[in-house]
DNA sequence: ATTCTACATTATAATAGTTCTAAACTATTG
DNA sequence: CAATAGTTTAGAACTATTATAATGTAGAAT
């Protein structure tokens, strides 16, 4: 158990109790110098390999929910049999291997900023996403 | 019932069986000056209210994969409980209404092209794909 | 036309991801 | 320390999708 204070404060100060199962959660997803991109299934893998003191599913669900909820996770648009989150909540676009079924982020560097020309009337642009699928080339 | 002679030449050109169903489907789903998005279960009512002929479940998901196999539609990438097709094969983006839960397509002149400065070594791309989220202005 | 065969359709079961439930637990407040 | 409001939990329920295997049908061969 590493020095988890910061995380205690993050989670008080929007208003999540800081519970050692959520502690635990941020600790593996945040305590990482690159960010990363999981599903849920590899997140419950990820917890218990590192602990011992089981998770339930239920609360791992709910945690990334919560977590989303906060901004400090967000969800990557892809039409998979699961959900794909990622760590890094900056402005950045992803490749989908699909044969890998594994995603990688392209620094936003690397994308020429998209300008959508037209609006919706009432809606206002919440998030502006690019999805690259890429397959082995033959 | 219209013409259907040319839903049967283009199945049986790309070697489906023209049988009463995926005429059904191609009528529902091609029969219309603008395209369309929807998922499994908006088409699946759709069919019933315009036919007798009750269509099983299994064979709209066969039908759907077998065209988009075949090119006759689009899968859109969206974080949902399920997935959006879209009669619009052309190269073209979307709106999606986090409210209404409601795709719209987004002009390909609407849309600077995105340019991707970099590559995954090995892979080749296959789609790029813009999502851009939207929901109510307050 | 009739028969044959491969492909399609069907109802239903199975699967997988996710959400719900309601009881037990725990962080925080007073 | 007691009260309470938020949290965790196991398991059930739910939903979208896929698999199964029996029946049906289009197209080819006869």
């Amino acid at each position: 158990m590493l020095n988890n204070s910061h995380y205690i404060d993050k989670l008080r100060s929007s208003g999540l109790r800081p519970t050692k199962q959520r502690i635990k959660i941020c600790e593996i997803l945040f305590d990482n110098e690159k960010t990363f991109h999981f599903t849920i299934n590899d997140l419950v893998k990820k917890i218990s390999k590192t602990t011992n003191d089981k998770i339930s599913l239920a609360t791992v669900y709910n945690t990334v929910h919560a977590f989303k909820k906060k901004g400090y996770l967000k969800e990557i648009p892809i039409n998979s049999d699961q959900s794909y989150f990622d760590t890094n909540t900056s402005h950045h676009h992803h490749f989908y291997d699909e044969n890998q079924k594994d995603l990688i982020d392209i620094d936003d560097a690397d994308v020429e900023p998209v300008k959508i020309n037209t609006r919706i009337p009432g809606k206002k642009i919440k998030s502006v996403e690019v999805l690259v699928k890429v397959e082995d080339a033959e």
